[in-house]
DNA sequence: ACAATATTGTCGCCTAGGTGACAATGTATG
DNA sequence: CATACATTGTCACCTAGGCGACAATATTGT
């Protein structure tokens, strides 16, 4: 499942990819928290840093589903993302799975136990084929000792992740699901606008570069497969979205956008 | 509505009750992260450190419902509660509010803003009568990057705030009214923990000691205001919580336990 | 003290959306 | 290439909980 290969030296060619459309993307959200939240923590660091903190890092190949850690793992260590795109999830007692967050190449993720270190509470897998720095607790917490920028940056993702996190609560409690799936669908290309789509997409087409099972769409709004369905199904007669291997295109960017101003929320 | 009052000199007076009760809260949530999420920034610092913060802040005083930041506000400082209850709301559209965060003593808010600072994108308002610090956003990033660990610290905090809004986005996602209401009382009931009741309380008995109408629960988990009265009307009646001036007492804890375990989440 | 306003408690009705069941596809794997 | 498994699409049915409308208390400002 895992492939442990050597310390990385010059990494950078991993993180090619470090624009983030994040001026296009204001249409709701109150500004940018979303973009903050999914921010290059990686590409935001000084040369210098960024080789400093790799250092100390091992490199894992996921391969698609693959696991890295789970509820319950001893494990406190700090990741990065090369390539590729992890699911954080939690899982219930029964079984249902609610997927909290998509981190992305060179965003950061697993600080939660950076502090009280007593392992994992939730769920991290390889949605698809993913390639990740792993860097061990210690290390962390000494690089942002050493680094005082570094670590503010760390503070500002973390802070917009808290913003990013209330504005889906908002959601989640006041919307219906057509327009929960609406929001997710903007938010989903604007944080995966950094990685190019495989297929060619026409212009004013924004393209969803994740690859989602309507169980998992239903996963992360909190709903039922078969409504995700349903709902999907309507939107593509409208042309509103249309499918292209694997993933959403937003055709129609507008019609989502007026769903999310007649929104509750 | 604001009172502005001198730099405080030796304020620990204030901050009284440090004292949490985490070890005997450990009921779900996998651990304690909501403990740690609304842990005492203010005494997790050494002495040295409040004084070089508070050296730099002002005194607010707030009456009940008193405002201290709305959405759009251009304002950007971070806050600490010296005594009272700060809520942390959103507001829609249409005027439905969402509550997501009550702030206790100790506690440390506004950090969203700190990178980006853009204004404030949600609400901020006492829940009773409150008095805050209030430092600018440029003295509170001086003052983390002079004190690393202070910075460590509100890392540890926003982790686990992160962590803590997962699990409520897990629960509101999964669970029925009934449990999200008995989640919600439990972990109020844990974060106010540090705040003495005014009414005595026979043992066993947990205080949620946070000033609650209806329709504040309502918007706290997402449900409808009858709802939650006829929720707790059930639950009163079967001997679970009971009144006390304004706030609610859990008299069976342990009714409550049996539920969220038997909950979906 | 008293009018004005907020909060609680309870109806009955109604709909968004959950559930289960199935057929029709797609997609991985030996 | 064939078989097993996962995903999509669509039913019909059912229920948790939203909504409006009240009466009955509480609270609050003047």
């Amino acid at each position: 499942m895992k492939t442990i290969s050597r310390p990385v030296v010059d990494p950078l060619m991993d993180i090619s990819t470090n624009v983030r459309a994040n001026d296009f993307f204001s249409f709701d959200d109150g500004g940018d928290a979303w973009s903050d939240a999914h921010a290059n923590f990686l590409s935001s660091l000084s040369e210098a840093e960024t080789c400093d903190l790799l250092k100390c890092s091992r490199r894992l190949d996921l391969k698609s589903r693959g696991h890295l850690f789970q509820a319950g793992d001893g494990s406190n260590d700090v990741f990065i993302v090369a390539g590729g795109c992890i699911r954080l999830f939690q899982i219930s007692s029964t079984g249902k799975e609610t997927i909290l967050w998509f981190s992305f190449p060179g965003e950061i993720f697993g600080m939660a136990e950076l502090l009280r270190g007593n392992g994992r509470q939730i769920h991290a897998a390889a949605n698809e084929a993913t390639q990740v720095y792993s860097i061990s607790r210690r290390d962390f917490t000494n690089f942002l000792g050493a680094h005082p920028e570094a670590a503010m940056k760390a503070i500002g993702i973390l802070s917009a992740r808290v913003r990013a996190l209330g504005h889906v609560l908002v959601g989640l409690a006041s919307d219906n699901v057509e327009t929960r799936i609406a929001r997710l669908l903007m938010r989903l290309a604007a944080a995966s606008s950094g990685t190019r789509c495989c297929t060619g997409s026409s212009d004013g087409e924004l393209c969803v570069n994740v690859r989602l099972t309507h169980q998992d769409i239903a996963n992360l709004i909190g709903a039922s497969r078969q409504r995700v369905t349903t709902t999907l199904v309507h939107l593509r007669k409208q042309g509103t979205i249309r499918m292209a291997k694997h993933h959403i295109h937003i055709v129609q960017p507008d019609h989502l956008r007026r769903l999310l101003e007649q929104a509750v929320a």
